[in-house]
Order: structure tokens, then sequence, then C-alpha cells
DNA sequence: ACAAAAGTGTTCGTCTTACACCCATGC
DNA sequence: GCATGGGTGTAAGACGAACACTTTTGT
């Protein structure tokens, strides 16, 4: 007979404000949307959509479980406490309880080259790992060193070493990092929630190179620069714009231009364009591929 | 305060004889190993090894966490019973437990082209879409109509249609296919247990595209006939002989010829290769990409 | 000899990345 | 005029798929 335990559900909610990725979090330590399940919901997705709806006024687009964490002492609590843990988008760029994602984890934007801060985390990093192969491997293939570029997407990895490491503040478990020789790695979160958060940037940076989720994201109608410049803020790097928009264009029947142009660009006047609603869910497997820059 | 809910554990548990990929599976209805989640284990990987080491005799290679189900009414149980799904590898192929994925996905195996029972239940469900546009790209997109190709990994895409259409039996929840009309799809699975090993099983096919968890299924030392026949038994596909042979030999360092040979293949006789152990886990992100026929 | 499977060399075409350049607007 | 971002054409190159062919065994 199945043991009874406690379980909650936590989501990581994603908007873009042109500039930075933001969440939803809110309190002090940071907290992500959290909350037991409620039995009333038939399904984890729909409760989820729901519970985001009444309690913090988002109405969420894309919606996708992340992974579920069971580990014991995971929360302050005694004893196991489950979280499922769910990625949602939204446009709604509603007021208040949007934390921009850099300032949780500021290692993570590389769009104008590997920010400073995370060679230095690298560095630290090789020092102790020391002579164990394994993890001077995992380090230097997570933060781009030796023959390895960096790779956006590997958001937990780089994590989950920092953390082995003891160089990011958990809230309640572990120790906090030694302040006089480690960098700077922003705040902590509520127990495992900036573990949480990384999963769900890591999804996120994967997904939308296969799949459009990037729409979800988007005002109605937008140019083909702003959309470049949110997959720009959540890829945390630069891709190429002369191929960007082919790639776009080129996903026939994606996009379509409304006949409209914005000329508040600063430039020449851009033609802006629309999702396509009647693009089905399944046909959309097409992806946003963008072109990244050769670097390196 | 979280409530509190019955939580499981699920594992499909896959390893692979040479002809066709097996899964560890017992009594009738068939089910997956499942039990409670045991307190005394930190982590769930921890617990779902020593619990498979210790009731199935398996020690397991490659583990990952698939998907947390918790439908109300996904088991039998009145209220709600959250089950986490795992998948994982093993080379022991001991004597008894194990069954043929093809048994129980019958529709699942195109390695010697999409097999008519597929094309008999993509055209029923064709007909079930009816006017429903969404539906009808679904299907064609999930079952390789139209202009789409089959492709292999969109297993649990095809399981959740024909679950729609009521095509497929669910132990307990739904009703039986009307036997009739609609061809044979297997037997039914505890619960939802069939369901989760098109997700486990969905999983794999996609992640040995990119990460050489074949290994982990394969003997000490292998030829790359045995290789390839490993792969496409779990792709349900066929591959390109001479591109994967090529494929796995420029992986530059992931494979190496132990100097034998293995004369039991009825022709020329073949190199035997070993992985190379000293391959850190993270360095064997590279993959085990493989080269498909052009098909169409 | 011939069937059968192992193994090698090379071509062809597509898709990714990059480069070079023109266009339309505000100041 | 010139800075700024929008927008287009095309070439270099990597990679995937396919073809043609040779090698080594068992029967």
């Amino acid at each position: 007979m199945p043991s009874s335990i406690a379980a909650e559900l936590v989501a990581v909610i994603v908007s873009v404000d042109e500039e930075s990725p933001r969440v939803l979090a809110s309190g002090a330590p940071a907290a992500l949307p959290h909350g037991p399940l409620e039995p009333q919901h038939r399904s984890l997705q729909a409760g989820l959509r729901a519970w985001t709806r009444e309690r913090e006024g988002v109405e969420l687009g894309f919606v996708e479980q992340l992974y579920t964490f069971a580990d014991v002492g995971r929360s302050g609590r005694k004893g196991r406490t489950v979280a499922i843990s769910y990625l949602g988008l939204t446009r709604a760029q509603g007021e208040s309880g949007w934390v921009d994602v850099y300032d949780l984890l500021p290692w993570e934007d590389a769009r104008d080259g590997v920010p400073a801060l995370a060679s230095q985390l690298g560095e630290t990093l090789v020092g102790w790992a020391g002579r164990d192969g394994e993890r001077l491997e995992r380090t230097e293939h997570a933060f781009g060193l030796g023959d390895w570029a960096w790779r956006p997407e590997l958001v937990l990895q780089r994590y989950e070493l920092l953390w082995e490491a003891g160089l990011v503040a958990e809230h309640g478990a572990g120790s906090t990092p030694s302040s006089s020789t480690a960098p700077a790695t922003g705040p902590a979160m509520l127990h495992d929630h900036r573990r949480i958060l990384a999963t769900g940037l890591a999804r996120l940076r994967s997904t939308i190179q296969y799949r459009p989720v990037i729409f979800e994201l988007m005002p109605p109608d937008f140019t083909l620069g702003q959309l470049q410049a949110t997959v720009e803020a959540l890829a945390g790097q630069r891709v190429h714009k002369q191929n960007f928009r082919r790639t776009v264009q080129d996903q026939l029947g994606l996009v379509e231009p409304t006949g409209e142009t914005d000329r508040s660009t600063g430039g020449r006047p851009a033609a802006l364009y629309r999702f396509r609603s009647e693009v089905h869910a399944e046909r959309r497997h097409v992806g946003t591929k963008f072109p990244r820059p050769r670097t390196r």
C-alpha cells in the first residue's frame, strides 16, 4: 500500500520583458509560486492553470511538467515532501511579482559573451575538482572550458556543480558559501527553488530550439527584431540576424505579415508579424531553430 | 500546508535481446514494477536502484526520471495516487519476468517498414477525427500519413490518440475497445502502465539519438553489427549500415577494438569492440546519432 | 564457386553559417 | 549626411545519405 506523503506543486512561470526573462517569485527569501495539490482538479496541468489564474492573476499559455523532486530534506519540514514542478509561459507581463531571471542566476546571461562571473566560477570549480577527473570534465563541459564551447542550455549542470562545491546558497539546507574567496552567486531562494528555476530555464532553452513556444511569450503583433530579442533574452546568447529572419520566415506558415509597420525602432520601419493561429499544436513541432553565431 | 497523498514509484526497466527490446513486467494484467516510496532512501534514484536490485535482482545502469502521473482516478483506488515513473536500462538479461515491448505495443516496430497494424490504426483514427482539424493533423503527424514521415519517437503521441479514440484497453478505467470494428491493439496492462511504458519507449528512442546510452544495454564486447541490431530493435527502424559504422567510429574515443574477432556471424569475422570506460559521463553527450535510410 | 556479412572510399545534395550588400527612416 | 536598424542574395563548408565496391569467412 502506497505511503502517505506531503505533495505540492511548484511553478516556474516565465515571461519576457523584451530585454530580459522574468519569473514569478515573491517573499524573502524569494519563493516560486507553490502550494498543495488540490483534490478537485482532474489533471495536474488543469490544476496548475486554475491555480495560477486565481492566485497570481496570470493566464498560462504553454505548460509542461519539469521534474519531481523528492529528496529527503528538500524542504525544511521533517520527512519527505514531493514537489512536482511545472514550467509555464505567459505573455501577461502584469505589474508586480516578476523577478529578473538573471538576478537569480547571474552567470547565465552570455549575450555579451560568457560573463566574467561564469569564467571566475569555472576557474574556482577547476580548483575544487582538483585531481578528480570526472569533476574536472563535468566542469569544463558545463562552463565551456578547454575544448568545449559554452552551451546555454547546460543551466542545470552548471547549477549542480556550483551546489556540490558549496558555491550557491540554498535556504535552510547546507551552509552559506565562504564569502571571502568565492565570487557572489546571487541570492538564495526558498528551499531548493533556485534549483527548480535552473531546471526550468534549462528546459526552456532546450525547448525553444525545436518547438515554437517562443510565440507564447510575444504580444499579438511583433517585429522580427523583437522576436529575435526575445529569443536572445531566453537563450542568453546572440543569434545571427540575417539567418534568424530567414529561418523564421522559411518555417512556412508559422508567421505572416500584418501589413502594418512599427516606426519606433530608430531605423527603417519594421514590418509587423503575427503568429498564424491556424497552425495546430502538432504542426508546431517544426520549431524555431535559431542559428547561433559560430563563436570560438 | 501540503496535502497527504498516496505516492508510488513505477519503473520501466528495459534490456535488449539482440532481436527485440524487453521490459520487466509481471502478473495479469501485466504490471510494471511498482511500489511505495521507501522513506529510508535519500534520493528517488538511489531508492529505485536499491529497490530494483532487491526485489527484481536487476542492477541498473542508466536511470532517468520520466514523468509524474497524478490524474484523479489513474489507479483503481479512490482519491489521487501520484506515480513517479522512471526509465532504467540494464544489460542483465536474467531469465524470467521480461516481456517483449512489441507484444505490448504491437504497432511500434517499423523495422520492416511501417507495420500494417499501424496503417490500419492510422486510417481508423482518420475516421474518428472526422472534421476535427486538430485531431486529423495530430493523427497524420503521429502516424506518418499525408506529407509526414513516420517518426519512431512519437510513441506517446500515437498511444494517446489511440487512447482518446478508445482503441486501446486500459485495465480498470475506461471501456474495452469495440472488438468488432477495431484491429487488435495488444493486451491491457495494470491501470495506466501501458501509457507509462509508451512514455518510456518514447524517451528512450529520443535519448539514443543524442546520448550513447545504448552501451548500457550491450555486453562488454560486441561487434558493430550487434550494436546496430540493438539500436534498430529500440528505434524500431533500420539504419544505414555503412554510415552507422562510420558514425560510431568517428565519435572518436567512444569505442575501441578489443583485437578479438567474432567468427560466428555467418560471413567474414567481425571485429569486437568495447566501450571505452575512460569516457566520463559528461563527455558522453556527443551521442550515438544514427543515420536513417531515407525512406519516402 | 558462391552466399553472407564485414568493411572502405567517394559522390551528391541539403542545411547551416557567414559574408556582402542594399533599403528606409530619424536626427 | 550619417547613424541605425530592417531586409535580401549568395557563397563556403559541414554533415547526412547514398552508391559502388572490396575483403574474409563458411559451406
